[in-house]
DNA sequence: CTTTTTCGGTCAGCAAGATTGACACATTTT
DNA sequence: AAAATGTGTCAATCTTGCTGACCGAAAAAG
């Protein structure tokens, strides 16, 4: 029988990490992990009748202003039937505005207003606290290594997406992904 | 202006790594990360029309045999009824077998049958080769970061019940967390 | 021993969020 | 002029949650 590493991980690069029952392991740690990572925000939307699916919208659209419509689809796997659902009534309660493409008209282009980037900062805020307060008991390192493992989760498709992300990020508003 | 720090990750424990930035890329990654995470499991139960739900249940199920309705409704945070639904087809088709209680008769206690247990093997062999390719390539350290961070993410009740399941998996069913 | 509480199951109705298929319209591309 | 693209919409359906009400068996409390 194989030895179980002492609780402090082994410096030394080792195969035993690999084992079935780590990978199990890892099964429960994102199923809990994520699920109370959600909670926060999920209890402001519910104030707000709004569920998981408006906060998408939301984080996305901020995150990446001008973002078409086809290529948001992209980056929540969802048809267009199901966000419409969504995305119509944040454009109706004045959370998301749209404006026509600036080459292609028939695009729309998706932004906060005022009220939309509020909102986007209430619900950030309830997360940041809660990643942060994981981040600083974990340390720097650990939060690179977790960086590197939950990109690793992606597909080619996504990890595309979340460069796109990553390379806009803090700049203004640049042409969002490689889309055509 | 504070610089951003180089590439590989600064060994100095410094604070920039808390700014919005990391942390709104934090959304960024568990949202893509759990997204593709789910995704070979989803489409292996798709094909036996079931869903997510029935996954959860297996898959907790299999990680604590012998587990009792009432534990299980509070891992998945769920009511009993929404349970009821995924759970009595279960049972039906033969995946899970249920068993009184050993000293309280009220009990149902919760077991995998052989089908239930070559479904869960398959289920978590999809999710298996998707964990490694991604702990491989980020490495030991990395992973132990990712497991840190992970953890931190869940409130006391899922820390609780995670290490319930940390504990006990690997050595012969032991009764369950500390229920009552 | 009686009462109350707990564990689990079940019926009925409802809502969110996803699906598919079909179709419409304007615009861009060929 | 025709085809393809980007977006919107109608209608029906499915899964997975929810609430409220109620039941039965067994355990715990009195």
């Amino acid at each position: 029988m194989p030895e179980r590493p002492a609780s402090p991980p082994p410096a030394g690069r080792n195969l035993l990490f690999l084992r079935e029952e780590e990978l199990r392991l890892a099964q429960d740690l994102l199923y809990f992990g994520y699920r109370d990572f959600t909670a926060g925000a999920d209890r402001i939307l519910d104030g707000l009748g709004m569920g998981r699916a408006h906060h998408r919208v939301i984080h996305f659209v901020g995150r990446a202003p001008g973002i078409k419509v086809g290529d948001l689809l992209a980056i929540l796997a969802i048809t267009k039937q199901s966000l419409g659902r969504v995305l119509q009534p944040l454009i109706e309660q004045g959370y998301v505005r749209q404006s026509p493409g600036l080459t292609d008209k028939r695009q729309r282009l998706l932004h906060l207003t005022a009220t939309g980037e509020a909102l986007e900062r209430q619900l950030f805020e309830a997360q940041r606290e809660w990643v942060l307060r994981a981040y600083r008991e974990a340390g720097p390192q650990a939060v690179e290594g977790f960086r590197q493992v939950m990109r690793g989760l992606m597909g080619p498709e996504a990890r595309a997406q979340f460069e796109g992300l990553e390379r806009q990020s803090g700049r203004a508003r640049p042409a969002f992904l490689r889309s055509a």
